[in-house]
RNA sequence: GGGCGUGUAGCUUAGUUUGGCUGGAGCACCCGGCUGAUAACCGGGAGGCCACAGGUUCAAAUCCUGUCAUGCCCA
């Protein structure tokens, strides 16, 4: 390498810019994976696809800082990390965006203007941002290989997706169903969950209670429902096994103010849970009998609504059920079910076998035969049309306004119905043990994520309704035969092709509406029909769940690959994903492998704001990383994110905390280097240089001392590295470079480089620096890529990034100098004494330039080798180590007014002006013989405190973390310390003078000086002629001219002139 | 409404697992010092109902219960 340049000032922007111009030239990032290749150790990480529709925010960067991060330093601790970019292409929220763009706001508008064109508007918009993504990428330095990222829309992608669903349909995983779904029917679509939460509105809306009339029975069942237009589709009631119902009986008209329409006669009898008799009943009753849920379980009841739905051929159609589910909170205590309107209603209709029949088209209007006022009616138009049915039918008890939170469409800000749709699903429920039992053999960061989230969420797992009623998505491989109903599923674009029918024109790409044109020879014997497509695509969670092995192609292709790679070592997202991608990737694993997927997951906190709120574009507190990119640069901002919190605790983003990580972190480590190279430069030092190396053991304790740290800053960063405490490892290292190499090393050492001559001690440090440097920017690679390799660089001649691991691993070697605590603990009580000393001159108004002529050290472990350093920094003339405190110290004896006022009274202005008189020493010694008196009262060690205290001239603190270690400072002043004082305090102003003139460190000056009080000694003068490089000078000749710099210290007045 | 997090100085935070000295830092602010040492450094100051309310305990920021705020997920 031979000797570094000079350094310069520090522009990061230009200087991160350059360098990833220099690394796509080098090809840094494929060179630092194909350097390990002979270790034949891999680490896998799974990129989890981003959608690049939308711009990316601050956000996005810190998911990809810990993706990035991690596997930087997988690779120095010398793994084969290979990183492919993917791109999640498919879903909802790329059509909605077409939606938007071209105003085609439903399902009828989208097919008038063309799904084949629509789709194409889809495929195009995915790529909208794409260049945005790639510049952030490259800009932030996430290594990833973007040129070859694998696609959710590829065919290639399709394919393995459609062979991982044929896996789970011959498996029998893979079923037909409906699912309950907030839908709405002015656009036909219905809503992920992520899109209903945006449109929740609270509202008010009528509630009705219900008279269900038994058969061959007087009493009516009341059931609560909130939304009547569910009614004409009821078809069973639901009541809890074990709650308390009872059967009550009017007894007289209610009093006075009866709220809307409704109302019982006289004699009357309800059946409802005996809880919510009270917040029920309007009316006075008496109790006629109770029991419990059970016994009410079979008894059937009539139809409100005799002949909407066709009961034919279910037995327990308009009866009373059993569910786990009813609670006494609200209502009567009796569910109203409808079948195909709620999930709760669905599920326990699919248990028990109830018809499940549509009241309701999928326009939101009553289907014709409901009821003749009502067919053909928006259901939403029809509340008091069926409350004055049920009123005119004496089966209405009550009506009220109920208000609550009720999911509105995004779009059209109608109310979303929710409505049963024909669904494919995945039977999660069959592998609920399997999925738990691999969820809890994934190292998971932080612990709860894994444990609680997901634990909870997979133990109450549901089957999984992998079908979307949309067009631009992976299309479902399952055809079905009109003739005889059979059902297969394809596995693979040869299959498809091998089973399609002649007429069908091979699709030009796995999409619809392509697909949906071919048709498959039915595969039941002696069945000639024609199989249809299912008109449906996948959740585009499915997608992103097959990409371990889609992004391979797998099994088509790169089985070798796909059987190195799996399970993956490590994938990291935002929390969100728990059950969104974590999920989708385990929930494919387990169904198609069965087996884990991923051995850890980072799941991270999100960004918020400063105030903690989430950033959004309408709050407009959405933070632009390229603000901060152009500024402080992506070092500072990663180092920032990365210190800033626990990955996994959500982090309040403040800009200033960028600027703070840049002028402390940043700014500090490159003045260091710079510090360093400047003085390599200018002595030619090359630390490859065998002859000027000085082995570490020759070299002086403050090289030794700052080595020892180093190496032990570097193991505690690398342990909390692997307890995934990124946080705690960056800020072990900052104070390292702050305090340890810049505050103390750095300025303890910068005499020892201004040495122009050649000196054993000076190499010492110069090697020092070096190789501490190299460490550090080595710990820091990962992290913060752009500003260490240029460092390494600077000093090596090599990236960083193909650096090894410093603390080793079980593949690279370990490279840290030798760590002695002990002389640790010694350079930490000589920097507390040397804080100390500052502190007790404060107090004792001694200022830090003027020189005291002693100081000792009193207690505390040896720490001698470093007494010149600490004579220096304390400016003392001489500093010894002395045993005896009392030297220093005194006692003195102060009275206890409490105790002696009580004692005393009256006399006791007398009593305390004897002790102010006496001798403390005398005195002291006189109560603890017990034999003093004063003023003729008897004093006791309870009227006395004893306070030690310096004697006259001496100044001193004590520290207790050592072991008591005291510091004492000769306060003597003589005429030799002022003049060294006076010279330093000219130095001081000289020097500052020079450097507001802007003059080159080496440059020689003229000086004169004039003062006026007292006379610097020879010694002193020739001193501060050397420190201020002042070729010429003259000290008190003549009369200083007008204009000349003056100030005044100590009473002695001080005139100078430079030139 | 349910589950899981988070809440400490004006701001960003350590400490909470395992209860125990006067709750510790950085930024910003004030005073002083030091400096051929950088957007630096050192000493000191001001600034804390440790979200709130109960409880357990000799002792609670820390453990328990509830409430509020905030975020994610599910309704």
């Amino acid at each position: 390498m031979g000797v570094p340049e000079p350094a310069g000032d520090l522009d990061p922007v230009s200087l991160e810019n350059s360098l990833i111009g220099l690394w796509g030239k080098e090809g840094t990032f494929a060179h630092s994976i194909d350097a390990r290749r002979e270790s034949g150790s891999t680490f896998t990480f799974l990129e989890g696809p981003p959608t690049a529709n939308g711009k990316p925010g601050i956000h996005h960067v810190i998911s990809r800082l810990f993706k990035d991060m991690v596997c930087r330093w997988k690779t120095m601790e010398g793994h084969v990390v290979e990183r492919k970019a993917g791109w999640d292409t498919h879903g909802l929220p790329v059509e909605i965006e077409v939606q938007k763009q071209l105003d085609l706001m439903s399902n009828e508008a989208i097919e008038e203007y063309g799904m084949e064109a629509f789709n194409k508007k889809c495929k195009e918009s995915v790529w909208t941002y794409e260049e945005a993504w790639r510049e952030m990428t490259e800009r932030m330095a996430f290594w990833v290989d973007m040129n070859d990222p694998y696609v959710t829309l590829h065919d290639e992608y399709i394919e393995s997706a459609w062979w991982s669903l044929k896996q789970m349909f011959d498996k029998g995983l893979l079923f037909r169903g409906h699912k309950v779904l907030p839908y709405c029917p002015q656009t036909g679509t219905s809503y992920s969950s992520h899109e209903v939460s945006l449109g929740y509105k609270e509202v008010s809306e009528p509630a009705v209670f219900v008279k269900f009339q038994l058969a061959g029975d007087d009493a009516s069942v009341l059931a609560w429902t909130t939304t009547p237009w569910t009614l004409p589709g009821n078809v069973g009631l639901a009541v809890g096994p074990d709650v308390t119902y009872c059967r009550v009986r009017i007894t007289a008209e209610p009093s006075g103010s009866w709220e809307g329409r409704g109302g019982a006669e006289v004699g009357e009898e309800l059946i409802l849970a005996k809880d919510l008799v009270g917040t029920v009943l309007r009316n006075q009753i008496e109790v006629v009998s109770e029991f419990t849920g059970s016994e009410l379980i079979g008894r059937s009841y009539n139809p409100l609504f005799p002949g909407a739905i066709d009961g034919s051929g279910h037995e327990n159609a308009w009866t009373i059920v059993g569910a786990d589910f009813v609670t006494t909170t609200d209502g009567t205590g009796v569910v109203h079910t409808a079948v195909m309107y709620g999930e709760d209603d669905y599920r326990l209709g699919m248990e028990v076998g109830f018809p499940a029949q549509h009241t309701v088209g999928m326009d939101g209007k009553f289907v014709s035969g409901t009821h003749e006022i009502l067919d053909g009616k928006y259901v939403k138009d029809c509340d008091d049309s069926i409350i004055n049915l049920l009123n005119d039918q004496g089966q209405l008890y009550r009506e009220h306004e109920y208000t609550h939170d009720y999911p509105h469409c995004w779009r059209t800000d109608h109310p979303l119905l929710y409505y049963a749709m024909d669904s494919w699903f995945v039977r999660m429920t069959a592998v609920r043990d399997q999925i738990s039992q691999y969820n809890s053999e994934v190292e998971w960061a932080p612990e709860w994520t894994g444990s609680k989230r997901m634990g909870e969420w997979l133990s109450n797992i549901k089957d999984w309704a992998i079908s979307r009623e949309r067009y631009w998505g992976t299309p479902i491989p399952v055809w079905i035969c009109p003739e005889c109903g059979s059902e297969h599923c394809v596995g693979s674009i040869e299959e498809m092709a091998s089973m399609k029918t002649s007429s069908s024109p091979m699709p030009p790409e796995l999409h619809r509406p392509y697909v949906d044109e071919v048709r498959l020879h039915c595969t039941t014997e002696g069945c000639n029909g024609e199989m249809i497509r299912e008109p449906y695509v996948m959740d585009c969670w499915f997608d992103s769940g097959c990409a371990t092995f889609a992004q391979w192609h797998y099994p088509f292709e790169n089985r070798d690959k796909f059987d190195g790679a799996f399970p993956v070592d490590y994938i990291c997202e935002a929390v969100d994903q728990t059950r969104g991608w974590f999920y989708s990737l385990l929930a494919v694993s387990t169904t198609v492998f069965d087996s884990i997927c991923y051995k850890r997951c980072l799941s991270l906190g999100h960004i918020l704001d400063k105030e903690g709120k989430k950033m959004s574009k309408s709050k407009g507190n959405v933070v632009d990383p390229w603000d901060h990119f152009n500024k402080e640069g992506a070092d500072s901002i990663r180092w920032y994110m990365t210190t800033q919190s626990a990955p996994w605790s959500p982090t309040n983003f403040d800009p200033n905390g960028v600027r703070e990580s840049y002028a402390k972190m940043f700014l500090t480590l490159w003045n260091v280097y710079r510090f360093h190279v400047d003085y390599a430069a200018l002595d030619g030092f090359d630390p490859d240089d065998g002859n000027t190396f000085v082995p570490v053991s020759e070299r002086s304790p403050l090289d030794r001392w700052i080595l020892s740290r180093v190496a032990s800053m570097s193991e505690e960063y690398h342990d909390h590295f692997v307890a995934w405490d990124f946080h705690k490892g960056g800020r072990e290292l900052e104070s390292f470079v702050v305090n340890d190499l810049s505050n103390w090393y750095v300025r303890r050492s910068r005499r020892r480089l201004w040495d122009e001559g050649e000196s054993s001690d000076k190499r010492s440090c110069q090697h020092t620096l070096h190789e501490v440097l190299l460490i550090v920017c080595r710990l820091m690679a990962p992290v913060s890529p752009f500003i260490p390799d240029s460092i390494h660089r600077g000093l090596m001649g090599s990236s960083v990034h193909l650096a090894d691991w410093p603390v080793g691993s079980e593949l690279v070697e370990r490279s840290l100098p030798p760590i002695d605590q002990a002389l640790e603990r010694e350079m930490d009580l000589v920097r507390s004494l040397a804080e100390t000393g500052r502190r007790v001159r404060v107090e004792a108004g001694r200022r830090q330039r003027l020189p005291c002529r002693n100081g000792w050290i009193v207690g505390g472990p040896d720490i001698s080798q470093f007494h010149d350093i600490l004579a220096e920094e304390l400016n003392v003339e001489e500093l010894t180590t002395e045993d005896d405190l009392d030297r220093f110290q005194k006692i003195e004896v102060h009275p206890n007014r409490k105790a002696l006022g009580a004692k005393c009274r009256g006399d006791l202005p007398a009593v305390l002006s004897e002790i102010e008189n006496a001798d403390s020493e005398a005195l002291l010694l006189e109560v603890e013989a017990g034999i003093a008196a004063l003023a003729g009262y008897e004093i006791t060690s309870e009227d006395i405190e004893i306070r030690r205290v310096e004697k006259e001239g001496y100044a001193a603190s004590t520290l207790s973390e050592y072991g008591d270690v005291s510091l004492v400072l000769d306060m003597g002043i003589d005429d030799e310390l002022l003049s060294k004082g006076l010279a330093r305090d000219i130095i001081r102003r000289v020097q500052a003078k020079r450097k507001d003139l802007d003059l080159e460190i080496e440059a020689t000056i003229s000086l004169s000086v004039w003062t006026r009080g007292l006379d610097l000694s020879k010694g002193d003068w020739e001193r501060l002629v050397t420190e201020t490089r002042a070729s010429n000078f003259t000290i008190n000749e003549g009369e200083y001219p007008e204009v000349s710099e003056e100030f005044e210290v100590d009473g002695v007045s001080v005139r100078f002139v430079i030139s």
